[in-house]
Formats: structure tokens, sequence, C-alpha cells
DNA sequence: GTCTATATATCGATAGAC
DNA sequence: GTCTATCGATATATAGAC
């Protein structure tokens, strides 16, 4: 039988969210299309058909990774602006946080988010889109304040972009296992914007 | 009946390179998974059953469109590089084939190869890296030049992954129809990492 | 809540006529 | 070379027992 009541918050119900978890790893590692629900069952000790006692749909499931994946890093994001002294130490933090979220251990969840958009139905691509723009709105105002201090060149919303696809890119190429830390990573990355006096 | 012939150029077989532009927008628009062999057949008026006269395998269809979109955009590099003078022109040329690739009308390909890596098997990549690896050397020979004339900061193997990420990434926000030109756009990414003295 | 069992649809690929 | 016809596998999702 089917319950299924409503937009319950990811917290309030740990089956739901150790499936978010699995199936953010699955879906980075297979791709949302080649993993079936028999996988994503097996990742969490179920049969296929009982996921959907927990979820209408497939697709729910990938708009909860991605969900899970945008506010987890904004939130991250925004309580270390918070603690940042000055405005070269938050633009640094901006690099820092994006990349371990993004390529740190527990973080599937952004990636789906960059790579699996076109999975997404149209119905469910407005409430991710306002996420999206919460995050990048963070972005924006550090940058302004940044050109304004002449740290960075004055174009910011093209900068904003131009570095938000510099740093979607590294999970391209970066390995964990090679001789740069994340962290020095994001050391190096700032230094190629930064304008020096 | 079947024959296939293999590793037969593009050019010489005009409805296998018909079939592979058709899939290239069919593959960037729907995803490669989500579009079917009966949806490729339709696309140039043929039955499903009768592409694997062609081709083996859909996977082999990916693996053309991505070896073609690489391949096209390769060429135009390299010959525009011959064409051009000095370094800053050369640096210029970099942003502006590679959007005019990326963003232009025809050139689906290349964003097939950049978004559907994925689904390519362990088989067939280690072909397709030598060609990306033959464009990317192209981009570092330039970089590396330009850095030691002082127009781009000095970590050129970094700074080429960052601008690659930065340039693929247009796929995902630039519009045509917008007040922004290719050329344009071109030519204020390069502002942004060109070094003022 | 999770199970078993299965409905229903659709997929990639093949076989043989023409 | 393209067609018709279809095989065999596998997909998401549902129904009802427990």
């Amino acid at each position: 039988m089917k319950r299924n009541e409503l937009p319950a918050t990811p917290e309030e119900n740990s089956r739901r969210m150790e499936l978010v978890r699995a199936a953010a790893r699955l879906f980075r590692d297979q791709g949302y299309e080649r993993t079936t629900v028999r996988d994503l069952g097996n990742a969490v000790g179920l049969q296929s058909g009982s996921l959907f006692y927990h979820f209408r749909t497939k697709e729910e499931i990938l708009v909860a990774v991605m969900a899970l994946g945008i506010t987890a890093t904004t939130e991250q994001l925004a309580s270390a602006l918070a603690g940042a002294k000055d405005t070269r130490s938050k633009l640094a933090t901006l690099f820092r946080v994006h990349l371990h979220s993004l390529l740190g251990d527990n973080q599937a969840a952004l990636e789906v988010m960059l790579y699996e958009w076109r999975s997404v139905s149209a119905a469910a691509k407005p409430g991710l889109i306002v996420l999206r723009d919460r995050y990048e709105a963070l972005w924006q105002q550090v940058l302004d304040q940044a050109a304004s201090e002449g740290l960075v060149k004055q174009d910011t919303r093209l900068l904003r972009r131009t570095l938000l696809g510099s740093l979607h890119w590294t999970v391209q190429w970066y390995r964990n296992d090679g001789e740069l830390s994340v962290a020095q990573l994001a050391e190096r990355m700032l230094a190629l914007v930064i304008q020096e006096n």
C-alpha cells in the first residue's frame, strides 16, 4: 500500500535520506538513465517495488538528489562566508567550499545536479532553478565587492559564469589520489583570477 | 543483410554522414540514452532496423558523433591558428573557434562529446582520448607562448583546464537570441584572462 | 513498510524478403 | 540498401498479501 505524504524535509525521514544518498552515488557513477530502480533497491537493501512507497517515481528521486546537493552546498558556503574577515578571504572561500563540495567524498549529489539536468522534467525544473539562483547570488555578491576593491576584473556577471564553469569542470579531470589536494587546487585557481597590483 | 565494411572515413559515405549529423542533434537535445534507434531512423527517413546496415550498434553511432565533433573543431582551430599573426591574436583565435564550434548552428557534435562521455564504452574511449589530446595540445602550445610573453599567468596547465571548463559551460547559459554575439562573448572571455601591463 | 508477482511498455538488435 | 516482422531482454510502476 501507498501513503507517500509529501514535502517532508529530508531530515525527518531517515529511510528517504539513506535512499537519496545512495542514489546520488549511483547516478553519478552510472548516470541516471542507466541506473535502474533495481540498482537503487539493492543499494539500500530493498526490493525495487518497495521504493515506490517512499517516492512516486524514479525522477522524484533524481530531483531529491539535486535539491540535496545544491542546498547543502549553499548552506556550507553561507556559513563559511559569515566567518571570513575580508573580501580576499571571502573570495578564497567561494573556491574552497565549492571544490570541497564537488570533489569531496560525500558529495556526489552536486555532481548529479550539474550533469543530469537534461533528465529533469519541465515540471520540476523551476523549483531547482530557485535553489541554484540562491547559490549563485552568494557568488555574485562577493564578486561585486571584490571588483569594487580591484581584486578582480569588473565584468562580474560573466566572471561568475566563467568561474563556475571552471570549477564544475574539475570533476572531469581532478583525481583525489593525485599530487594536488583540493585546498591547494582552490588556492591555485584563485590565483589565476586575482588582479595583482 | 549486413555488410558493414569498417573504418570508412566519414566523407566517403554520405548516408553515414547524414545519420551522424542527425544523431548529433538528437543526442544533444534528448540525451543519448533517451534517444531510441527509432528516433534516429525517423530523423533520416529509415526504419529502425535499417540503421544496423550502416552501424553495428547504437553506441557506434555515438562514437562517430563524438569523433566528428572533436576532429572538425581541431581542424578549424589548426587552420585558423596558422593564419594568426601574433600571439595575442592566436589567443583570441582559441576562444573564437571554440565558441563558434560549440555554440554555432551545425555543431551539436562537440556538445555531445562533452556531456555524454559516460555512455562511451571502455573499449571506445582510448581512440577518442587521442583526438581530444590532439585538440588540447594546440591550446597548450599557444598558452605557453602567451605566458612567455607575459600575456597570461604562468600556471598554463591549470589555466588550460580552467579556460576549457569555462568555455564548455557556456552551452548551459548562452542563448543565440540574446544581446551578445558569439564573437563578442569570445572577446569578453579573453579580456578576463589577459594580463594588463 | 516491505514483500512477491506481474502488468505494461519499450528497448536494441536480428532475420529474411525484396 | 531498405523493408517488415519480431525476438528476447529489461524497464518503470502497480496490486495485494503479509
